[in-house]
DNA sequence: AAAAATCGGTAACATATGTTACGTAATGGA
DNA sequence: TCCATTACGTAACATATGTTACCGATTTTT
């Protein structure tokens, strides 16, 4: 009964290093159950008992949270290879951190942790590499978290996009940047007004720090950067 | 000749659910390399490629990071049964993240990553609980750092405090905190001046929204925290 | 091609915040 | 007991920041 699901799975990060077949003969090991939502139907609810692992097999879902004003805000969108729940599957508190509402009709697995983790009788390879995987996935995403919190730790602005850059910067080694993000998005991801965020890039230009046009940066005294943090 | 260290060893985080005699046949089986540092001496330098989950088996450390003005930030502070690297360790990015440094003479284990997941020969129980442990301590430490950058995120600073008081105040189900830190780590921790705290908890409490005397903390109304958020 | 929407820079103003300093209470050591 | 140290609240002032609004350039839609 997967079988028409895993070509499309295998390319999920969670099924790195795995063939069609392994994939195909752990979950018929795992038996992860199958569910199918609608659109604007509700796949998990924050706060509820964790249930699984989610495995988007088609379809588009939003990670939502629900404000005292009775608004609901978007934290994240994601779509069909892409999994959900990783990181609290295993922590010591096993509830949902976010709403999950489907954004189109989609298809679900859940993988219940136990079976993630509890090897199977028979142990097969790519269990193997499920474990490997999970565990590359929430270290990946704990070091991103990490930086994140150097960014926003900045007392003040300058520090912050100083911050930011210095990381693209160390990432790409290049000190010409084409920024992955336009610039509400970059005010959002820093926790600031986009004007403010504009501004400040604005000093630095004239104090030139940095230049810009756009998404294209230009670091002209990463000296001055790693000053502007403190 | 890891027999000396098991007693101590059992009470790691890493090595939960484990007997003294199970994590002393998995150490015989793993055989994690040994190292002796003196006070003061370089455990690890921020950027250099990484050799192995550290447990402290005797002594503390300083997680450090150097700064452009050649002075040392001290992260974190770890002693006996603490471990670091744990996140980096299964990262797609295996570099140290921060300079470790000897606070005083020390007896470190170094546990490659492969060999945590890699399964031995014989499948040992201890060993099953070591993988189940690394992914609670990441998972752990994801799930914290998701709420710190949630704090962090807020614009301004009541929105920091509020999202704070609200996460204590959600892990406790009571209205009446006893914070974990002073002041001044609290400030840090927030990315903002201890004054800056103090003066914004003096608002709150002369609009009524919480009550506080040091440490204890009386929220009287959750609802204008909530409102504080955005 | 015209109209509408999006994106990014800039400006002005009120306000939030960083900075520095000081006082008091609590704590710890000589 | 006295002195030094630490923790915490508070105040004053300069400055950084949030907020709102507007404009031009670019893209998308009609």
């Amino acid at each position: 009964m997967y079988e028409e699901w895993t070509k499309s799975l295998v390319r999920s990060p969670l099924f790195r290093n795995m063939t069609e077949e392994g994939l195909a003969a752990m979950m018929n090991c795992l038996q992860p159950r199958l569910h199918v939502y609608g659109n604007r139907e509700i796949i998990a609810v924050y706060g509820q008992s964790f249930t699984g692992v989610g495995i988007i097999a088609a379809g588009k879902v939003a990670l939502t949270r629900d404000t005292y004003s009775g608004g609901r805000i978007v934290l994240d969108v994601l779509k069909s290879p892409d999994i959900f729940g990783e990181v609290v599957a295993f922590s010591d508190d096993p509830v949902w951190p976010a709403t999950v509402v489907a954004q189109e009709d989609c298809t679900i697995f859940f993988l219940p942790p136990d079976k993630i983790t509890g090897n199977c009788a028979n142990i097969c390879p790519a269990h193997k590499s499920l474990i490997n995987n999970i565990l590359r996935i929430v270290s990946n995403k704990a070091l991103a978290m990490n930086r994140k919190i150097e960014h926003l730790s900045a007392p003040r602005i300058r520090g912050k996009i100083s911050s930011y850059l210095l990381d693209e910067y160390g990432k790409s080694g290049a000190d010409r940047l084409r920024l992955p993000m336009q610039r509400q998005e970059l005010a959002d991801y820093l926790g600031i007004p986009r004007p403010s965020l504009s501004r400040e890039m604005g000093f630095m230009r004239d104090e030139g720090i940095i230049e810009f046009c756009g998404r294209e940066v230009y670091l002209r005294d990463i000296l001055a950067l790693e000053q502007g943090l403190n």
